[in-house]
DNA sequence: ACTTGTATGATTGTATACAAGTATTATAAG
DNA sequence: CTTATAATACTTGTATACAATCATACAAGT
């Protein structure tokens, strides 16, 4: 096993931020790490081992653990343990699915309700988008797409819709960084992002409905490729 | 404030289910008294009180809270509190229009894969709801009618869009009771599941999404009256 | 060999203790 | 009387202690 106890008793969390408890900093630390795939299916979660590796307590573990639960991150068998379940391909392109019926409902419903500011707002992002492009940087292209697509959830103003659509971009936000160093796909998701900005402006629903669920499926289809061939490269090296 | 210390020290929770933590009774309590709306919108969960009126200690309770964050169902305030969220009108309508657009969805993939087993249980579930409806008992009706709908979602095999479903139908089950009490909207329920289950035995895809999505409508609608006529009364009788 | 039983260690579940932060009230100054 | 400030009570945050449960290993009996 690779995981020693922190004997040097530093604590490996970000320590400066004290606007949140040590709960939501666990939770969001073990969350990233079973989304980024440090921590494997399959693993179990034992709250000691973790309390050291932090460099906390057992009690903000625990909490982390039973909110990884209701997220679906993890499975708690009473008086066993955590089991970790994480994102699985199938689970990905059930995710896309399921972002192809709702997102577009999002879109229709924020083209209803949109403001001049906050037309101002995702044109803003969209700009830094290509700026960023223009200089190959996919990390922070994938964070201004999250930005982007988080802002449609808040304008659409469906509280529950925001909620769940959120959660399901967050889940697959290691996969679409993947998805946007592949060669072209940035740009073409930077140009669909501004013909959805237009519907929008115009506070044309059909039209923002229907562009974004095209721009949903075109993510899946690229992201569901680079999967492929990703894994066939993994298969050739194994092998 | 009515609520007093529980002084005999009878733990309120069900005692005899020893196959769950303490967490999760306590969560599924307080998740219940929310959607029922017993604790309501806008009231703070004090763990204190909430601990001596369970007989629990505060541990499970701060874990119980902490999942309900993840629901959506409470707001944590770090070194404040929980504030109740619950499930506003608007919420509900926002909930059944999401319904409309992803549940259509389940019963496509459904019928894609479902097998003569799965067909007989659901088959068993609607023989079961033409029984109750006679006996007019709308609490039974209601729970096979979720039974119904979480069988579905579990046959689109699709883990994400069943754990999205679950959440949301669990989310208006307050309501859909008084939904079902309405004079011939059970049997028009129930004969809308007929036609759901026969799409799916014939595999029919397209039949399976259009019905359903049928159905969610139908229920919104029916619904959305309901509780306007709720109101209605409500008002009448404060003033 | 194969089961069964028991002891031991590891791990989770719950309760409690203490620390830190927040709200409330009381008190004093303007 | 109002405002500012200090004292107090209340509530949350975290750590630790103890209890209960589960897994493993080893021994005895069949």
């Amino acid at each position: 096993m690779m995981s020693m106890i922190n004997e040097s008793n530093t604590p490996k969390l970000a320590a400066s931020d004290n606007t949140s408890s040590l709960s939501s900093r666990v939770f969001e630390e073990l969350e990233e790490s079973i989304l980024s795939g440090r921590i494997k299916p399959g693993e179990n979660l034992i709250e000691m081992k973790l309390s050291s590796e932090l460099g906390v307590s057992r009690t903000p573990v625990r909490e982390a653990i039973r909110m990884l639960e209701q997220k679906g991150l993890v499975q708690i068998i009473p008086n066993k343990g955590a089991v970790v379940l994480g994102i699985s391909e199938k689970d990905l392109a059930d995710i896309y699915t399921i972002r192809m019926y709702i997102e577009g409902l999002a879109s229709r419903l924020a083209a209803g309700n949109i403001t001049e500011n906050q037309i101002r707002e995702l044109s803003e992002i969209v700009d830094l988008q290509e700026y960023y492009s223009s200089k190959h940087s996919t990390s922070q292209i994938k964070d201004l797409d999250s930005r982007f697509h988080e802002k449609i959830y808040e304008y659409s103003d469906n509280r529950t819709l925001q909620h769940t659509l959120s959660d399901l971009h967050h889940m697959v936000q290691r996969y679409r960084q993947l998805s946007f160093a592949a060669e072209g796909r940035a740009d073409k998701a930077i140009e669909e992002h501004r013909q959805i900005l237009q519907a929008l402006a115009c506070h044309d629903q059909d039209a923002a409905e229907k562009l974004t669920i095209q721009h949903i499926s075109n993510a899946k289809d690229n992201l569901l490729q680079i999967i492929k061939i990703h894994n066939l490269q993994n298969n050739d090296h194994k092998e």
